[in-house]
RNA sequence: GGAGAGGUGGUCGAGUGGUUUAUGGCUCCGGUCUUGAAAACCGGCGUGGGCUUAUACCCACCGUGGGUUCGAAUCCCACCCUCUCCGCCA
């Protein structure tokens, strides 16, 4: 959420930053506004009224202890009371209003983003290493299938359409990738290992602002009768793990908190049907290794650099092609204010796959999720949080094959991952 | 799953219907004293909101949500969570 003080202050800057995404976000800004001003109009209202009762109310005891009738003044606190209830009514929905308009407003892009309308726009910023040279080269499925790798008909029988079930090597592969992902970061880069729980309380999809919006793309429990005690599969890592800190007050000395997750993750993929069906490349559960930071907002772009250089050593360790694009204003996500995409070569899909998103949300996500600090002035104020997928395991384990690939259908493995392994090479 | 106990500020802990404006201790911060430190003493020390140029002031919050009452941390109902014991279990 964004801080309504801020708009309240300048909401003409703020919409023209807002513009910037595509669309007019004058009237929204506006909505809010409004109720912002019956909110605190009724509040200041029901305020003296509150107060009011409150010291008639006293007086009544007073006279009571001295043995005097107070059914005169009883009457005039009932009185009182029918105003309260009015205003309330008037508050609370006012209240409601400013919260739900606010979450409808996604947060401010960086003053530096690319201006764009869409990922045609979005600028390659980094490129690295080069595409092998293979000649006609092949699918992953394929090479997963033919050296025994994965299996997607095995998945289908246990779970129907969007899983896989890796075998053998192939799934000695899988950890080999976790094992060596979790060390980089935690021994090269910093972070702290969490495990974390993949079910999760609504608040906290709330929080990381999964919900509302996106509750039909996300596996869930069934609520009890009274609509209670629903859980929810963590579609990221980022659920969890950001909400170890909610509604919490740090020290400002805590800050950075890096912290490094490796979980599975669960999403419906609603609306997805058809797109990428083929293989591992999109499914309904994959594993993620996940970066977390809760930075001092005075660090949070810098610190943002750091994270995409993190997430990128792990395809320069591995040796494999990739790029870096900046996401334009009009792609970039409703939470964040910068973001980089990593995209990785894939030379048997022919183009370059999505493998990491690293993001700096400012205090858009800590406002939700009311993540303080106290400063040096004993202040608070709300910390800035970075997200990077520190990257999806399935779209690594098709890069790592069909860029590694032999002419022999064999696949030498990057030199960094062979010992995690335990051989240099597949088949 | 069964039975019992409990949830109050950073922490411990008092408070069972009205001078409670949430007592008191500890931690922490500032000050006095000291060569320095400790001790002692003095002061400060929760969150959100409203109103303000600012102070001051005002409102709400005692696990959560309802209810009773002129008035609720306190009484009633539902739920959540923690602890202890029993049962079951990888």
């Amino acid at each position: 959420m964004l801080d309504i003080r801020e708009i309240r202050e300048n909401p003409e800057a703020l919409i023209a930053r807002l513009n910037a995404r595509g669309g007019d976000f004058g009237p929204q800004v506006r909505e809010v506004l409004e109720c912002d001003n019956i909110r605190r109009k009724s509040e200041t209202e029901q305020q003296a009224l509150l107060s009011q009762r409150k010291q008639t109310s006293k007086q009544i005891g007073m006279l009571k202890a001295k043995g005097e009738d107070t059914s005169a003044i009883e009457a005039e606190v009932r009185g009182i009371n029918d105003q309260i209830a009015a205003l309330e009514q008037t508050v609370a929905q006012a209240n409601a209003d400013q919260e739900r308009f606010l979450k409808f407003i996604p947060n401010t892009p960086h003053p530096a983003c690319p201006v764009g309308a869409d990922e045609s726009a979005n600028p390659v910023v980094r490129e690295w290493g080069t595409k092998p040279a293979l000649e006609n080269p092949r699918d992953h499925l394929d090479l997963a299938e033919s050296l025994g790798l994965i299996s997607i008909d095995d998945a289908t029988r246990i779970a129907g359409s969007g899983f896989a079930v890796y075998r053998g090597a192939g799934a000695r592969l899988e950890r080999a990738l976790i094992n060596f992902l979790l060390d980089l970061q935690t021994r090269e880069h910093g972070y702290e290992e969490v495990n974390v729980p993949h079910i999760v309380k609504r608040e906290c999809m709330e929080g990381t602002g999964q919900l509302p919006k996106f509750e039909d793309d996300m596996y869930g429990t069934d609520a009890d009768e009274a609509g209670r005690n629903q859980m929810f599969l963590a579609p990221t890592a980022e659920v969890p793990v950001t909400n170890l800190y909610r509604d919490t007050i740090l020290a400002e000395s805590d800050l950075p908190i890096k912290l490094c997750a490796h979980t599975p993750c669960f999403r419906r993929e609603a609306g997805s049907a058809g797109r990428d069906n083929r293989g591992i490349i999109r499914m309904h559960q994959f594993d993620k290794i996940e970066l977390v930071q809760v930075v001092h907002p005075d660090h949070s772009f810098a610190e943002l650099e750091n994270l995409l250089g993190h997430a990128q050593a792990v395809l320069e360790k591995l040796g494999l092609h990739y790029r870096t694009i900046e996401l334009c204003t009009g792609d970039l996500g409703f939470s964040s204010a910068k973001t980089y995409d990593i995209e990785v070569w894939a030379p048997g899909q022919g183009k370059y796959l999505e493998v990491s998103s690293c993001s700096c949300f400012t205090d858009y996500q800590a406002r939700r999720m009311k993540l303080r600090f106290k400063d040096a002035d004993g202040k608070n104020r709300f910390c800035h949080t970075l997200n990077g997928s520190g990257t999806a395991l399935p779209r690594l384990y098709v890069a790592i094959l069909e860029q590694c690939q032999q002419p022999d259908g064999t696949i030498l493995l990057p030199p960094a991952l062979a010992p995690y392994f335990g051989a240099d090479r597949i088949g």
